[in-house]
DNA sequence: ATGGTAGGCCTCCTA
């Protein structure tokens, strides 16, 4: 079985890339974030006709997950337990459309896009780690009630846990993505059990998930690493490869970040 | 030279 996870930054602006993307890479369930749909205008019907059940959690134009699978998607979950709300001030807070499960070929996947925290002391930042801990939580809760379950934590972490993980650490001094508390969280997932399966395969220096649109980014390979497929231990060792979709991110019309796969045994 | 790109309900917000 394969799986993936790709932050698409909008899904119908990109439907056709996604189509043709899932012909050529022959995945088994995709991950989708930031799919900035509603699931009136989430492309159901053309994942459909490339036999891809789907599943879309979307309330607005922005955030959006969706789960895209064509080996089963059953027990469907849009957010999880203790998700914090966000909103402006002198606004009502809203749960935001960030999380979504569904169990697809015998895999709990998960389709996280964790809050970007725009900058260090915005209420925003506060918010990706509020989000960030109540995930860990609720996340150990499942493997303790089953610590033989296979579940996948995939999706846009905003978060480079190293130092390797950015072109230019010193770029990013006092900026959010590569400060302590958001490391902390991070490495807390992994204390919870889940482990990134993909880094073991995807080692070499200046390996990159996402380049800014800006200035060249991804033509001068100035990008980071920052999203991943955690998995728990039952999946972890199942796993027998992994690979970064870096062509996916060349060309007119791609997303500025890469699709992330999975191999896994059965 | 303090910019630049790309998405969205598009002259502002989000990333």
């Amino acid at each position: 079985m394969r799986f993936a996870t790709w932050n698409v930054n909008s899904v119908r602006a990109r439907t056709d890339r996604l189509l043709a993307w899932l012909q050529r890479s022959e995945v088994d369930v995709v991950a989708l974030q930031e799919t900035k749909s509603t699931d009136a205008t989430f492309p159901a019907t053309a994942l459909s006709a490339l036999g891809y059940e789907t599943a879309h959690h979307g309330v607005s134009q922005w955030n959006g997950v969706a789960i895209v699978s064509r080996v089963g998607l059953d027990d469907v979950q849009r957010g999880f337990a203790g998700q914090p709300a966000f909103g402006a001030p002198d606004t009502t807070p809203a749960v935001e459309a960030r999380a979504l499960g569904a169990t697809c070929g015998g895999v709990r996947i998960w389709s996280l896009y964790v809050p970007h925290g725009r900058a260090v002391g915005d209420p925003h930042y506060d918010y990706k780690l509020a989000w960030l801990e109540a995930l860990r939580t609720d996340a150990a809760g499942w493997l303790a009630a089953d610590p033989q379950a296979r579940i996948a934590l995939t999706g846009d972490f905003n978060i480079a846990p190293t130092d390797a993980d950015v072109y230019d650490v010193a770029a990013f001094e006092g900026h959010t993505h590569i400060t302590a508390p958001e490391r902390a969280a991070f490495r807390a997932l992994d204390d919870a059990g889940y482990r990134d399966v993909v880094r073991p395969f995807t080692d070499a220096p200046r390996t990159y998930t996402y380049w800014d649109y800006q200035q060249l980014r991804f033509q001068k390979n100035r990008g980071m690493r920052i999203d991943f497929a955690l998995c728990s231990p039952a999946l972890a060792t199942a796993v027998t490869g992994a690979r970064i979709d870096r062509d996916e991110r060349k060309g007119k019309g791609a997303s500025d970040h890469a699709p992330v796969i999975v191999e896994i045994d059965s």
